[in-house]
DNA sequence: GCCAACGTTGGC
DNA sequence: GCCAACGTTGGC
């Protein structure tokens, strides 16, 4: 199994959200590298880090798992989107993404200035500068970590 | 295929 | 609101 890390605007789908909804569609991501993680190396029964972006403060709010792979992201094709996507072929789509299931919401949001400070995830791609990618892989180490500031 | 211009992301 | 980083577009 697979561990990873998707960012959302909580303004727009936060945590609580999926917690409401208990599963989503992950749609509207139109980056190539983001969308190849989904389509080609998502499994179902990977987890996830649902990452909060553009909030403050920006951090980790919780863990979700992946229920469906292989989603034609509807918002394509929808012209009243805005992610609509007019270059891309129904019969053979470009933005394929996955559906996710809700699992917990931490208790407290691990920052991602606390992140930053811990030296055991200097490696970890989100606290890279200049780091935009949405959707990420995340090493076994990295999830125990984080899961462990999370739990305190 | 190069690369400048432009748009987006996302922390601060 | 600013701006650094980075991805995409399009002229050549």
């Amino acid at each position: 199994m697979a561990y990873w890390l998707m960012k959302s605007e909580p303004d727009v789908y936060g945590i609580e959200h999926l917690r409401r909804d208990r599963l989503e569609v992950w749609d509207g991501v139109r980056n190539y590298t983001a969308r190849n993680f989904m389509r080609d190396e998502m499994s179902v029964g990977d987890l996830a880090f649902f990452y909060h972006s553009n909030a403050k403060p920006p951090g980790v709010a919780g863990v979700m798992r992946i229920h469906r792979t292989g989603v034609v992201d509807p918002t394509q094709f929808d012209p009243e989107s805005h992610y609509h996507d007019p270059k891309s072929d129904p019969d053979d789509p470009r933005w394929i993404c996955v559906e996710v299931e809700f699992v917990e919401a931490f208790d407290e949001l691990v920052p991602l200035q606390d992140l930053k400070d811990n030296p055991d995830l200097a490696d970890m791609a989100v606290v890279q500068r200049g780091q935009r990618l949405s959707v990420q892989p995340v090493t076994d180490r990295e999830w125990e970590i984080v899961l462990g500031m999370a739990k305190g």
